[in-house]
RNA sequence: CGGGGUGUAGCUCAGCCCGGCUAGAGCACUAGUUUUGGGAACUAGGGGUCGGAGGUUCAAAUCCUCUCACCCCGACCA
């Protein structure tokens, strides 16, 4: 290999973002394309990034008092009909079952026996777990119901990225149903909390809470709100949404209960869900040009430790010095996890160990040689400095402090990712022709990385939109968090009071 | 589904326009030697239905027809 190549992940992000992140993906071993269409295969390295949350987030929707559940793969068509508006959402992406065996003939497989009704593989499972719902829930003793699921949904999505979008993902919807739309509408919000906590201090990814304008609302949805984050490469992310779905689906349903003064009402439901998009948003906000950088909370590996074996006869102390390092670093806890230590025995040359060990983000790397036997030491590399920036640490001092350390480096990870946003929003724009320069590549034929969010106010009429699209811009959404000041739309010009967030968007 | 492009070794590709020896390169892989606090060097080696089917020809990776898959740009999106 190249010496004089100063990353190890080409193209660099400000050359080729898209195919950086590729590289990046492919580099780190998070996961491939497989021979299904749109599908990816997580490899174990990925899928241990997302158990990890899994975990993390599973726990906290448990302790505000959901229970998890599943439901079936397949809803019947029929079911997707309820809700008008889900199913011009969603009809137009839905994989279709219409048979149930196969036969040979010719030396072929064909379908055949057909199905009395269609069965859709699941994009999203509120008719499926409406059906339930409506016999579970009988009188507001029943009430709040509160039901999570983990599972994998199908949206035959047109063109798919590793993470980003695939056909099939991997998921948690929560769905609950409540007596009144106010406590419906906490629920939402709520969750929607929950979300931001999990992101920002469990993938170290700020996020902005705000409100979906009404053409970007989940179909079917009274009120959809969301988590977006930036990118590096300035594009918004949404992260994650949680649905105020009002008596709609409970309509659609069926979900009737009779109240305290024993009228029959509609129940009011709620549906929310974060999904392995995480894991492609945590590569775009912390991966740099050596290669994935994961946040200590969820990496499946926090150390390495890698031997250094000059002469074939210190082999066997250094290893078992290396042994020693990792059995005492396991006795300790970081997060609430015993400390994940992977010991790289292989028999490769210890440079290439190194850099594939950086490609893949592990947070700490140890390397231990004869010469640090004798002086109780060894050397340390963390993933959020360079490569090449090393220091010795005593052993107490390294099996002491690695919690410490390992919480110092989710936290910088979080405040770089802040900084950078900040740093990237734009608030003195005023007027469109400001606006639509930020947003416009200087080099049209191969864009730059540019513009970022903007932080302006709204009017919200059909011809404003009709320009933003024009830019590629959306209206990612209009903050919770807002001045209440007057102003003008940066895209009219009308007298405006709603800030929102616009920029470019995955 | 519209416009453009690509299918040759595990990966990235050359060869195709202008048909012709046993189909090549780099990386990766295997073995050996040297090297060793660092993304090594040399030598030898393994690996290919040239996406698939049909056609033209003495001869097809190369020309023709059909077909499949994937990629990029649009419309759609967690």
């Amino acid at each position: 290999m190249n010496k004089k190549e100063t990353s190890a992940i080409s193209p660099r992000r400000e050359e080729d973002y898209p195919e950086w992140y590729q590289q990046v993906v492919r580099a780190a071993e998070l996961a491939e394309n497989s021979a299904v269409r749109g599908c990816m295969v997580i490899k174990p390295w990925g899928y241990g990034i997302w158990e990890n949350l899994q975990r993390q987030l599973d726990r906290r929707i448990k302790e505000t008092g959901h229970s998890n559940a599943y439901f079936p793969l397949f809803i019947p068509l029929s079911f997707l009909e309820k809700e008008a508006s889900h199913v011009e959402g969603f009809a137009k992406e839905c994989a279709v079952v219409t048979h149930h065996r196969l036969e040979a003939r010719d030396g072929k497989l064909v379908p055949v026996g057909e199905l009395d009704e269609p069965l859709i593989v699941r994009p999203t499972s509120e008719t499926i777990i409406g059906e339930s719902f409506s016999r579970w829930v009988q009188s507001y003793r029943d009430l709040p119901l509160l039901i999570n699921q983990w599972a994998n949904v199908v949206r035959w999505e047109m063109r798919t990225r590793l993470f980003l979008r695939t056909a099939e993902f991997l998921w948690q919807e929560g769905h609950t149903a409540h007596a009144t739309a106010e406590e419906a509408v906490e629920e939402t919000f709520k969750m929607l909390d929950v979300y931001a906590e999990v992101v920002e201090n469990v993938l170290a990814m700020p996020v902005i809470k705000g409100e979906k304008i009404p053409e970007e609302r989940f179909p079917g949805a009274v009120d959809t709100y969301c988590i977006e984050a930036m990118m590096q490469d300035r594009k918004a992310l949404q992260a994650g949404t949680s649905h105020f779905l009002g008596q709609n689906f409970a309509k659609a349903s069926d979900i009737k209960f009779l109240s305290r003064e024993g009228t029959t009402e509609y129940a009011y439901t709620t549906s929310w869900g974060v999904s392995t998009r995480l894991i492609g948003g945590m590569i775009m906000t912390h991966a740099d040009d050596d290669g994935l950088r994961i946040p200590p909370k969820v990496a499946p590996k926090h150390i390495v430790i890698i031997p250094v074996i000059p002469k074939p006869e210190t082999e066997a102390a250094v290893l078992e010095y290396a042994e020693s390092i990792a059995a005492a670093l396991r006795l300790k806890s970081y997060n609430g996890v015993s400390i994940e230590v992977v010991v790289d025995k292989r028999d490769i040359r210890g440079g290439d160990k190194s850099w594939e060990w950086i490609k893949k983000g592990i947070p700490v790397r140890l390397e231990v040689g004869p010469r640090d036997i004798e002086n109780k030491q060894m050397v340390l590399y963390r993933r959020d400095k360079g490569p090449r920036d090393k220091a010795f640490i005593g052993f107490n001092d390294a099996v002491e402090g690695m919690s410490a350390l390992l919480d110092e480096m989710q936290n910088n990870y979080f405040e770089q990712a802040k900084a950078f946003r900040d740093a990237n929003i734009r608030r003195d724009i005023k007027d469109f022709a400001a606006f639509a320069a930020y947003f416009t590549p200087k080099n049209t034929d191969k864009p730059e990385i540019h513009g970022g969010f903007v932080l302006g106010k709204w009017s919200g009429d059909a011809a404003a939109l009709e320009k933003l699209n024009e830019l590629k811009v959306t209206v990612r959404c209009i903050p919770l968090e807002q001045s209440g000041t007057q102003g003008v739309c940066v895209v009219t010009g009308t007298p405006a009071t709603k800030d929102a967030i616009f920029a470019k968007a995955y």
